[in-house]
DNA sequence: AGTACGCCCTGGCCGC
DNA sequence: TGCGGCCAGGGCGTAC
């Protein structure tokens, strides 16, 4: 479940790989992971032959900047992986391959994702905005304590409003739970109910947590693997997540697991207050 | 407006 | 070495 340190790991990887790089050709061996297109053709028409600028990174999608236009935006979903393959090895692609990029002397870049949750599409760069509608990106130096509180003056509980893209972007399941988790704050508490001394600790756990699991290289609950194929690492440093049960490092109180808008939940009901 | 829920989808796991 | 049923959830659409 790649969210933003791990589609963060895995455009480095890229920008170490292809980046510069002109595409040979772009293979589909499953349309419906396009989307946003009239057919596949066209989204083959504007790729082939482009050099790839740059690899950037907006939220949880990662976007192929490219000569001199477009821009190729992919979407990882729940299992997406981005796969380089060096020149001259064999092409290995099994059936969850839906995408690769042909670069010359066989280097190529797969798009595998076992659930088929992903998708990428094409658009002109001054459209990337207005198709991904994205919140504030929340390791930008503009994502201050106001940005922060602007976005939590709402009575949606906590939880859902770090997971919701349009607020703030590339935050998912597992970041928000251990972000909350930091901060101290119960996942059920509404926006707006948070005082200025817990929105402090909530920005500064947001910043502290993304940046330690991009040191980390991310988080490998089961498919996630960086562009190299490696698994990251922070699942080993959880406090929360996945540990049902399981005490609290802090205070050894055993972990409490909730269902929220259909997404497991979870939270130390001592540390956590409401 | 906020929330719940179904849908897309596959593999892993459980019980028998 | 089955097999049915359930679960995981990012993002989106729909219903209340």
């Amino acid at each position: 479940m790649p969210e933003l340190p791990e589609v963060e790991t895995i455009r480095k990887g890229l920008n170490k790989t292809v980046k510069g790089k002109r595409i040979k050709d772009i293979i589909i061996f499953l349309p419906k992971m396009v989307r946003r297109h009239s057919s596949t053709q066209e989204l083959i028409r504007r790729i082939r032959g482009k050099k790839i600028v740059t690899i950037k990174r907006r939220g949880k999608a990662l976007l192929f900047i490219l000569d001199f236009t477009d821009v190729i935006i992919f979407r990882l979903g729940m299992t997406g992986q981005m796969l380089w393959s060096h020149p001259r090895a064999p092409l290995r692609r099994d059936k969850h391959t839906h995408v690769i990029i042909d670069f010359s002397k066989g280097e190529r870049i797969l798009f595998k994702d076992i659930r088929q949750f992903g998708e990428m599409c094409v658009v002109k760069k001054e459209h990337v905005e207005e198709t991904l509608t994205m919140g504030a990106e929340p390791l930008h130096r503009d994502f201050t304590h106001e940005t922060l509180k602007t976005i939590t003056s709402s009575p949606v509980k906590i939880k859902n409003l770090l997971m919701d893209q349009k607020r703030i972007a590339g935050i998912g399941n597992i970041y928000s739970d251990e972000i909350l988790f930091e901060a101290g704050i119960h996942p059920l508490k509404s926006g707006y109910l948070l005082r200025s001394r817990e929105l402090k600790k909530l920005h500064q756990a947001i910043g502290s947590i993304l940046n330690e699991a991009i040191a980390c290289k991310g988080d490998t609950i089961s498919q996630y693997r960086n562009v190299f194929g490696e698994s990251g690492n922070y699942q080993n440093f959880h406090r929360v997540y996945q540990r049902k049960g399981e005490n609290c490092h802090k205070c050894s109180t055993p972990i409490k697991r909730i269902k929220l808008s259909g997404r497991s939940c979870h939270y130390c009901p001592s540390c956590q207050k409401s």
